[in-house]
DNA sequence: AAGGTGACCGGCC
DNA sequence: TGGCCGGCCACCT
């Protein structure tokens, strides 16, 4: 369980906060949730944020993939292929661990402030 | 308290 | 087409 620094909001739950707004068929990316959050160089947090983010309710971390459409993070989920479930099941083809018409599906985050 | 880690990204060769 | 490298920074031991 994440542990929010006094009456800031931490870090991770501003990442959190984004990847619930993903509409359910669209993906985007950790880069771009970086950029919403306003820490575009800090991608490689918004993945680590992802990690825990199993103990967070309602943030679909498998419609976030990195920028070339691939599902870097499938192996932390259960089983080997619940992750592409998923997404297929939300009407995105997955094939060989990528995201067919990526960008066709991707959804820009709204910048937040 | 200091160093290691990583579900990334962009640029370069 | 594909691999390597440096930057990045919150979190964990």
């Amino acid at each position: 369980m994440p542990q929010l620094v006094n009456s800031e909001v931490s870090f991770f739950e501003r990442v959190y906060q984004i990847a619930r707004q993903i509409p359910a068929g669209r993906v985007t990316s950790y880069g771009a949730i970086a950029k919403a959050i306003g820490a575009a160089k800090s991608a490689r947090m918004v993945g680590y944020a992802m990690n825990a983010s199993h103990a967070m309710p309602d943030v679909p971390a498998h419609r976030v993939v990195n920028r070339n459409g691939l599902l870097t993070g499938k192996h932390h989920f259960q089983g080997t292929s619940l992750m592409q479930q998923l997404l297929e099941n939300e009407g995105i083809e997955v094939e060989n661990n990528q995201i067919i018409h990526f960008k066709k599906h991707f959804w820009e985050p709204d910048i937040q402030r």
